[in-house]
RNA sequence: GUCCCUAUCGUCUAGAGGCCUAGGACAUCGCCCUUUCACGGCGGUAACCGGGGUUCGAAUCCCCGUGGGGACGCCA
């Protein structure tokens, strides 16, 4: 039974990265049968917050990712400190008294002469009893796992292939800090074993950390599970993602208008593929998904394309459902629903043109709220030539059947009688009525906006026309 | 600096030694559709990082460079 685990800190909001990493997780485990579970890394306690963790819940149901869980590291402390003693009892672990500023004028030392930066094993038992080095009195020590000197670690990942690393390479880690709370390096490998993790699958930035959690859980005498590493998600310019890259919190995606299938979509698809697949749904991913065809190299993040994906989900989302997506943004621009066209139907007008549903709501506003032409825009549209077919086809307007088609019978009359062509009166209608330059067809526009507001905003705009 | 990983159009990628005259998608450019803007349709530009091997044959395998990413915390 397959068994994998998304382990974010609560130290934030969920990223896109940490997104991925979740939605390929959990598409293994669903695609294997599996479990996959959701543990919440909470051992830093300066940096964990209740918000981040709940950021982290909303971030996870939004996309529709569910899971078993969440458990929380700070509830299993009992657990750590058994498993420590088990490890220094065994001579796998050791009490280290270097102070902080003692390892960092170490680590200072060793970047100076260019080697890499790594603990001495200074409070190693009997380099401690060679050294002289006595406890200091009335000082906690941590705890550090007592790393091979000699060998090599090798593992077969999942999708980097075979990878090894000298023993020498390194060094002996801090596992339990002074008041007792594990460090990361310890906490994941006690819950992996504890929870039967069967797949670690995880951000790339950890294919470092492996080799010493392997080293770990050979200590404890316990079966390795396999590791599947995926690779980091870069920003447009190659750079780690970070704020100045845009929206990096899945959440701020939901507050700019994405849909979530859009989002899972384009992140799938981001350093995996099936074949030449460009959309494909969450049931499809589950179908398809494999470790094989996993990328080994990271991914640049391109707004454009999700934007793309977008409106793609957009264009083929129910009405009723976009609707009510839409309300909050029309409400923040000042707009009353209630007041106007079916907001179902305005949305089923408008939503194949724009590629986020904020952008559907900024194009639905003169439904429910009248928009002034600009000066230029009036200007540039309003002639006194066309005027009377203007004034003429309002006034058919008063009494005609309120009916899209209708409407266009209208229209497509007085063009005859006036000798017009369609976009010589098309366009100042629409910016009459508008206020923009661009719409949905117009008889269509003018149906929804409704016969009294089309009448009352079409005479103030006609008073603009020159004579 | 040291270690680990990695390398196909601008970007995401297909590609498991002959199917590659390197395919798809986004972006971009052009044309069509058209009542504006979109949508849609059709077409174009555009890539195997460099050098050595291995092989009858290499985008695919190996080595070396170079570029990129990651790690080197009592963060995760």
């Amino acid at each position: 039974m397959i068994r994998t685990r998304f382990a974010p800190s609560p130290t934030g909001y969920l990223h896109i990265g940490g997104a991925r990493t979740a939605l390929f997780c959990w598409a293994y485990a669903k695609q294997q049968g599996g479990t996959f579970i959701l543990r919440v890394e909470d051992t830093d306690r300066e940096r964990s917050t209740d918000a981040s963790v709940q950021a982290i819940l909303d971030g996870m149901r939004w996309l529709g990712l569910d899971y078993e869980g969440p458990y929380f590291q700070t509830q299993r402390l009992e657990r750590y400190r058994a498993a420590a003693e088990k490890l220094m009892r065994d001579g796998h672990a050791y009490h280290c008294y270097a102070t902080r500023e003692e390892i960092d004028e170490l680590r200072a030392a060793q970047r100076a002469r260019g080697d890499k930066p790594r603990y001495d094993g200074r409070w190693r038992p009997e380099n401690a009893r060679r050294l002289g080095l006595k406890p200091p009195a009335g000082m906690q020590p941590v705890l550090r796992f007592r790393n091979p000197d000699a060998g090599e670690v090798t593992f077969n990942d999942l999708v980097k292939g075979p990878i090894t690393v000298a023993n020498a390479e390194l060094d002996d880690l801090v596992i339990m800090r002074a008041d007792g709370i594990p460090t990361y390096n310890f906490g994941v490998v006690i819950d992996d074993i504890d929870m039967n993790i069967t797949h670690v699958v995880r951000g790339d930035d950890h294919v470092n950390n492996t080799p010493r959690q392997i080293n770990i859980y050979r200590a404890l005498g316990a079966d390795l599970p396999l590791f599947a590493h995926m690779p980091m998600i870069l920003g447009a310019d190659g750079e780690r993602l970070s704020k100045r890259h845009g929206a990096v919190s899945v959440m701020q995606y939901h507050e700019d208008g994405y849909l979530p299938e859009a989002l899972n979509n384009y992140l799938a698809r981001l350093g995996w593929s099936h074949g030449d697949e460009e959309k494909f749904s969450l049931q499809q991913l589950v179908e398809w998904f494999d470790l094989a065809h996993v990328s080994r190299s990271p991914a640049r993040f391109d707004p454009e394309k999700l934007s793309w994906l977008n409106q793609q989900y957009l264009k083929e989302a129910d009405d009723r459902r976009l609707a009510e997506l839409t309300v909050p943004f029309l409400e923040r621009d000042g707009c009353r629903v209630a007041d106007g066209p079916e907001l179902h139907r305005v949305v089923a007008l408008l939503k194949a043109r724009v590629s986020t549903v904020e952008e559907l709501a900024d194009a639905a506003v003169y439904f429910y709220r009248r928009l002034e032409p600009s000066a230029a825009l009036r200007s540039e549209h309003y002639s006194a030539a066309v005027k009377p077919a203007l004034a003429d086809f309002r006034k058919r307007l008063e009494t005609v059947e309120w009916q899209r088609d209708a409407i266009s019978t209208a229209l497509k009359a007085v063009i005859a009688e006036y000798q017009l062509k369609m976009p010589k009166i098309a366009m100042p209608l629409r910016v009459m009525v508008t206020g923009e330059p661009q719409s949905p067809s117009i008889d269509a526009t003018l149906e929804l906006i409704g016969r009294n507001e089309v009448l009352a905003r079409m005479a103030q705009e006609l008073s603009c026309f020159p004579d």
